[in-house]
DNA sequence: GCTTTAATAGTACGACCGTTCGTTTTATTT
DNA sequence: AAATAAAACGAACGGTCGTACTATTAAAGC
């Protein structure tokens, strides 16, 4: 690996603490090379653009995602006891990769939503693959027999993620101390709905 | 109401349009003052700091959430035909006040959830008035005899505002066809959850 | 209609924006 | 060690940012 190689992955680092601070928006030639310790237009020659700065921003910020995450949850045996991985290791992951402020996937979604173009589609691609995954993983959990045959898995998919969403909000915005108990009754609820024998 | 009443309000609604499309953050003077067909500088005598027009545009943004959302719902039967009334309109609020470009509380409420200061606080204040209000909705409910008497109102509401969450994000970032039937499933399985005998 | 006050315009400012360019320093290769 | 390529720098550009002033226009009160 190159030196160049090297300070680049060292300003997306910086970058994603920045994101997970203030949003994509904020990440500026000028500050984000101050934070990097290095000239303006020394970090700008790694991107040629902001706009690819930012798409390369999103694009180790999914990766750690997965990393953080899916891979993680991988190792726990098929079915519940994976969904369940992954639901822990998604509450806890910002902490878990150091980014103390929020998680920047979220942020750029908001910020992006109404804005195309392709730092917008970048945000698309990530959430559109992270449905995908987590409606395998819920899959197999049905294969695995510990949830119903007749589930329906998109919509398992929409309410789990609006519990993630409600989680962020309440444990970032409102500092809620019970955030993750909440969040975790409201996965028992949907794993029991889900799960064979509906009582 | 004089005359300077009257284009602070013309100002602030322009303020909230630009602000469902790309974010409080993107509130500048320049762009703002060139939307409201005004010179920065008479614009910028209304409010005496960007700071204080962010506010001063969260206010409002907030006071017509009451108005499309809480208000007509008062009109609907207490107890759960009122809650329902509360979703919909909830779910398609920002069409409905012209904010043809995603919830802006929403997005004030991702921008500043790790910016502190008095943008931020007011943000805050007004997801506690929306959270207090929304128990006190689903309590009325409890009362009429609706929903059981031994339910968790606050997680009620962190699971209603997940759904809502989740809304958003499936219809404004993935434009997901099916976001609205997702959502409604979504509620009616809260509610059945909270019924009078939980099948 | 005149006076007073409120509202808007105009201009200027220092700071920072993204970007370009030429130069200099640092690595890599031969 | 010399030659070449990669990487970082520093200065500058045109623009826009928020904000501070003063001047000008429009409204309000008498």
């Amino acid at each position: 690996m190159g030196k160049g190689e090297h300070t680049r992955l060292a300003i997306l680092d910086a970058a994603l603490a920045q994101a997970s601070e203030c949003g994509f928006e904020s990440l500026t030639i000028g500050s984000l090379a101050e934070r990097a310790g290095l000239s303006k237009s020394g970090l700008f020659a790694h991107f040629g653009s902001r706009e690819e700065l930012q798409i390369a921003a999103i694009g180790v910020a999914a990766e750690r995602f997965v990393e953080t995450v899916f891979r993680p949850a991988l190792k726990a045996p098929r079915g519940l006891p994976r969904l369940q991985a992954l639901f822990d290791h998604w509450l806890a992951w910002t902490e878990s990769s150091g980014l103390a402020h929020g998680c920047p996937m979220q942020a750029a979604a908001v910020e992006f939503d109404d804005r195309p173009g392709p730092v917008r589609d970048a945000v698309v691609g990530h959430y559109r693959h992270l449905d995908r995954e987590t409606g395998r993983a819920v899959r197999i959990a049905v294969l695995e027999g510990h949830l119903r045959s007749d589930l329906d898995v998109e919509q398992f998919v929409f309410e789990l993620l609006g519990i993630v969403f409600s989680y962020y909000h309440h444990a970032r915005l409102l500092c809620a101390e019970d955030a993750t108990k909440r969040a975790r009754a409201a996965f028992e609820r949907l794993i029991a709905h889900a799960a064979v024998q509906p009582s």
